[in-house]
DNA sequence: AAAAACGTAGCA
DNA sequence: TGCTACGTTTTT
């Protein structure tokens, strides 16, 4: 099992921050990744930890299911945490998961409806109520919010998100965190930590070096290829998996002069200087101040740096995690931020609104799975909505081409099938956390628990099938 | 064969 | 414009 988190380490890591710290405590399970990354207090480095959590946003998911505890529990602390946290897996559910709803939310705040509510109903239960239920954002965020397991927000930024969350909770204290995350979770902040202060400074005078220092091993090159043609090798010469991790870390610390002291200023988000502005980062997530980037950042990652805005991706791309701007200072002004740092919830493609809890809009499509497997008593409308999905699909896209060579044709691409929403794994709200949907950003893909069972199948079969 | 990574369709 | 997640390709 390690091996597959490590895998799901974006490889683009491998040259730059070590895989996630496995090592893991217990076995880490899925989550941990990240979780066991914070090693205890103790550890060398929280920040470490921070950092490569941060990196690790990229390439973990976690956190959805959530678990997090109860709200009230949750002492002021959790406000930021939670909604990381939380947000992440929140979404899992369809209803109101991104997917298939989202609307206003997606405008309004960043914060996708999920996690607002989450945040909102967690963070400020006092002050705010809810807003986007005012709004109609979908109620049943707010259970999950931590508590249930419900909760899991599907989104990446969500599991991004969550993600630290659970770093954070990953600490000392609470290895157990997956889903406890909640309890402890606090978010991972290293820098309140004792420790962080430290750092922090550390990481100022680091980052007077980062900037310095342009490069940083190797790790920001990586292309895609590269990603992918070496996964092990590259981590390895970059940072040795688990095992050495561990030992790493501690030796780390050591060097921390030079290098270390590099990395962690990518993570940390104290900025010492006057960050880039970054579209949308968000310094709540860490209840930290901000996150600034840094322009450099020495070997900062490519994913490193974007991380306060947005994420890049080793290929450059940014995986955007929208922050909102932060202000940073007034804890009313961070919730509000954190509320809009986690934007979230897209449409999914797939989509079928409806549904499950959700929120029906007017406009949504409806639902009508009618898979053939299970076969759902309900159908309104005649055809289901794959299928109607599936006619305009066809339409738009003229088979021909598809069957062609596609040569030219390759754009061919055919058109996403909906889910079925009916489904078991439509039905499911949480991801589970542990699947590699779920820990790897870079999946792109839904947690395997949610996957829609009909998507399973190859599209000709399917297809097959459906007109048999 | 399964998993991971990638590209991008579809949606607000 | 950004997000989720499908479909495909690549890697394991
Ligand atoms: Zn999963
Ligand atoms: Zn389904």
């Amino acid at each position: 099992m390690n091996d597959s988190n490590r895998q799901s380490l974006p490889t683009s890591y491998s040259s730059g921050p070590p895989p996630p710290l496995n090592h893991t405590f217990g076995g880490s399970t899925a989550v941990d990744t990240w979780m066991t990354t914070a090693p205890s207090a103790g550890q060398p480095l929280p920040s470490y930890g921070t950092l490569q959590n941060h990196n690790e946003f990229d390439g973990l998911r976690q956190g959805y299911h959530s678990g997090i505890p109860s709200p009230g529990s949750n002492g002021p602390q959790n406000f930021i945490h939670h909604s990381f946290i939380q947000q992440p897996y929140l979404n899992n559910k369809y209803g109101s998961a991104p997917d298939y709803n989202q609307s206003h939310f997606s405008s309004n705040l960043y914060s996708s409806p999920i996690y607002a509510n989450n945040y909102v109903s967690k963070v400020d239960i006092s002050s705010k109520p809810n807003i986007n239920n005012s709004d109609g954002g979908t109620d049943t965020h707010m259970e999950d919010v931590c508590g249930n397991d419900g909760n899991t927000a599907e989104g990446l930024t969500a599991r991004l998100l969550d993600k630290n969350s659970d770093n954070s909770s990953a600490q000392p204290g609470s290895p157990s965190s997956q889903d406890g995350s909640c309890s402890n979770g606090v978010g991972y902040r290293p820098w309140e930590q004792p420790g962080a202060e430290g750092q922090q400074l550390a990481q100022d005078q680091a980052n007077a070096q980062s900037l310095t220092h342009p490069t940083r091993p190797s790790s920001a090159q990586s292309d895609k290829q590269q990603q992918r043609t070496t996964p092990d090798t590259a981590r390895r010469t970059g940072r040795s998996p688990s095992a050495q991790q561990f030992g790493e870390s501690q030796h780390q610390i050591e060097r921390i002069s030079n290098q270390t002291t590099e990395k962690y200023q990518t993570l940390t988000p104290v900025p010492p200087i006057p960050p880039i502005s970054a579209p949308g980062y968000n310094p709540n997530i860490y209840g930290q101040p901000p996150p600034v980037l840094y322009p450099n950042t020495l070997g900062a990652s490519p994913y490193m740096q974007s991380f306060s805005g947005g994420f890049s991706t080793p290929d450059g791309k940014q995986l955007k995690m929208r922050i909102a701007e932060p202000d940073s200072s007034t804890p009313d002004i961070r919730i509000a931020a954190i509320e809009n740092s986690f934007q979230v919830p897209s449409v999914s493609s797939t989509t079928s609104r409806q549904a499950i809890g959700g929120i029906p809009q007017p406009s949504a499509t409806p639902p009508h799975p009618q898979t053939a497997q299970q076969v759902v008593a309900v159908h309104h409308a005649p055809q289901t909505v794959n299928e109607q999905w599936e006619a305009s699909n066809q339409v738009s896209v003229p088979q021909n081409i598809s069957q062609q060579t596609p040569a030219e044709g390759e754009k061919v691409t055919k058109k996403k099938r909906k889910r079925c929403g009916e489904c078991p794994g439509c039905l499911k709200k949480d991801n589970c956390g542990e699947c590699g949907p779920c820990k790897s950003i870079r999946s792109h893909q839904i947690c395997k628990m949610r996957k829609c069972d009909q998507l399973k199948t190859k599209k000709e079969k399917s297809r097959e099938v459906c007109l048999n």
